[in-house]
RNA sequence: GGGCCCGUAACUCAGUUGGCAGAGUACCUGGCUUUUAACCAGAGAGUCGCAGGUUCGAGUCCUGCCGGGCCCA
């Protein structure tokens, strides 16, 4: 019976029922978390106790029940302590009643804190009170949990056995912290746009499809929140950003999941190098408040004491793949020139497509340090303005770091007319096959018709920044619900 | 979508050439009043991912499916 731990426990439930006992009282109180009774208490000598009673709260992680006497281990959200029940204490009807108790339990203990001869400073039980009973067993602690499939569809139990992934999404959490605070100061507005949207824009991606029944209406789930920032631009705010979900109805690996947090902000008379400075504050910014400005990921040493070196594309792809896609400015000669290297290259509908093709294969890998790549295709780039001396190019950048895409950016287009001609080409591609084809936006265009300010706007993949300040080598382990595939049953989880 | 690997008790894992389903922890019973991976003694615990096939006999070999991981597209 793989449920017999859990009918055992039903019937201590039912045990502590019948003696009149809550198993899931609607209010504890508690003075100390189990971090304040160590911190106010660590002086106390080993033998000696404390004047005052304390009142702790927590989960039972561990259990040493010895004849007259047991010490159980007592976990909050802040730490643990070690909490010591006496038959002489208790009396023997409620020590047996503590006794009872299993791991997983939640307990509230009251006592004074004394330092055992051990020197473990320990709450000496005189009061308990059941605060929850758990009918499950928690993994075994010595172990913890490694089944990744448990980890990320039972997250709880990962962070409950996981140490070092509590502390990653602790991590993220901060990272996250610092970001919006370094934005918040420099005086951008945090708002928020729609996620639900007639239709989608803003990036080279298969959108996740919804209807809405009153409207009768398809939606698209966001894979960007550009055009809708943008606009707010247009509206008058100098500065704005947005942290959130987008969402890519792509595969799953260890660098996507469908959804994922994305940091986009924009600013008005501000040009794609003003976003270089931008973004070095941000991350150098996150990297300091979280100790980690040098850091190791994945068998790379990776130093992020800006400035970042600032190259260009082309030089990028001339040292790497040497190749000069200057000098082969159109497909059909950059392909020949891919042959004449001997490199394989797939098929592409246009220059800029196969320039992003090579600089994926034969650079992106080899970014270790943080780098500004700058000045991209103006094909794999409609949104961004051209650069006023070549014109086949656009002031874009995207930074990298440990081999991976972290941010992406450019001074943005707002020429209403070039808008709408990089659009129309879009739908052309789109026509020819292109699934990632952006999709022509009237209501966009009007807006910029209205007139844009010159703008540099940024986006930053937050999950990729919390891989590396976390050392993950997968989104999954920064990701506390990953995407995966729905099981055929519901019974036989844990 | 393709290749490789994994799925055995609640957890972590063994399981030989195809020959009775195993260990540690957890749980249960007994002992033990300063232990801390408590300790000592004893007992229980399994749809070997699912479904077929080969075989006297399958956790083990074969096929398909489900789920997960890594690499590639």
């Amino acid at each position: 019976m793989s449920d017999a731990l859990r009918e055992e426990r039903l019937k201590h439930l039912e045990r502590l029922r019948e003696l009149g006992i809550n198993p899931y009282p609607t209010r504890c109180k508690r003075s100390h978390s189990t971090q304040q009774v160590q911190g106010e208490f660590q002086n106390l000598a080993i033998g000696e106790e404390s004047k005052t009673k304390v009142c702790v709260a927590g989960r039972i992680t561990g259990r040493r029940v010895m004849g007259g006497a047991s010490f159980f281990d007592l976990t909050d959200g802040s730490g643990r302590i070690q909490v010591h029940a006496t038959k002489d204490n208790l009396g023997a009807d409620r020590f047996e009643l503590f006794n009872g108790m299993e791991t997983g339990d939640f307990l509230s203990a009251e006592g004074i804190v004394f330092r055992t001869k051990r020197g473990e400073l320990s709450v000496r039980l005189e009061k308990f009170e059941v605060l929850a009973k758990a009918i499950r067993p928690l993994p075994e602690k010595w172990h913890g949990l490694k089944d990744t499939e448990i980890r990320y569809r039972q997250r709880y139990l990962d962070l409950l056995s996981n140490e070092e992934s509590r502390q990653a999404f602790m991590t993220r959490s901060r990272l996250i912290q610092t970001m919006r605070r370094v934005l918040d100061e420099k005086g951008f507005l945090e708002v928020e746009t729609p996620i639900l949207q007639p239709l989608y824009g803003g990036a080279f991606a298969r959108p996740f499809t919804t209807f809405h029944n009153e409207l009768k209406q398809q939606l698209y789930l966001r894979i960007s929140d550009e055009l809708y920032l943008k606009r707010l631009i247009v509206g008058g705010y100098e500065r704005v950003y947005e942290i959130g979900k987008d969402f890519r109805n792509e595969g799953v690996s260890t660098k996507h999941n469908p959804e994922f947090t994305m940091m986009e902000c924009y600013q008005a008379y501000a040009d794609y190098n003003d976003m270089m400075a931008l973004t070095e504050e941000l991350i150098f910014g996150i990297a300091n408040a979280l100790g980690k400005v040098k850091l190791h990921y994945q068998g790379y040493d990776i130093d992020l004491t800006p400035p970042w070196p600032r190259v260009q594309l082309r030089t990028a792809i001339l040292e790497r793949a040497g190749i000069d896609i200057e000098e082969h400015c159109d497909l059909t000669r950059l392909q020949q020139a891919i042959r004449a290297k001997g490199l394989p290259v797939d098929k592409k509908p246009n220059w800029g497509q196969l320039v992003d093709e090579l600089f994926g294969r034969y650079v992106e890998p080899h970014l270790v340090q943080p780098i500004f790549l700058i000045d991209y295709p103006i094909e794999i780039s409609p949104l961004a303005k051209k650069k006023a001396d070549q014109p086949h190019l656009v002031e874009r950048f995207e930074v990298f770091m440990a081999g991976r895409e972290m941010g992406n950016s450019f001074t943005e287009l707002n020429d209403p007319l070039d808008q709408r001609a990089r659009f129309e080409e879009m739908e052309r591609l789109r026509k020819a096959g292109d699934e990632e084809a952006q999709v022509l936006d009237e209501d966009f265009l009007i807006a910029m018709e209205h007139g844009m300010p010159p703008t540099g706007g940024l986006g930053i993949g937050v999950d990729r920044l919390a891989m590396l300040f976390t050392n993950a080598p997968s989104i999954r382990d920064v990701t506390l619900f990953p995407a995966l595939r729905k099981r055929e049953e519901s019974e036989g989880e844990m």
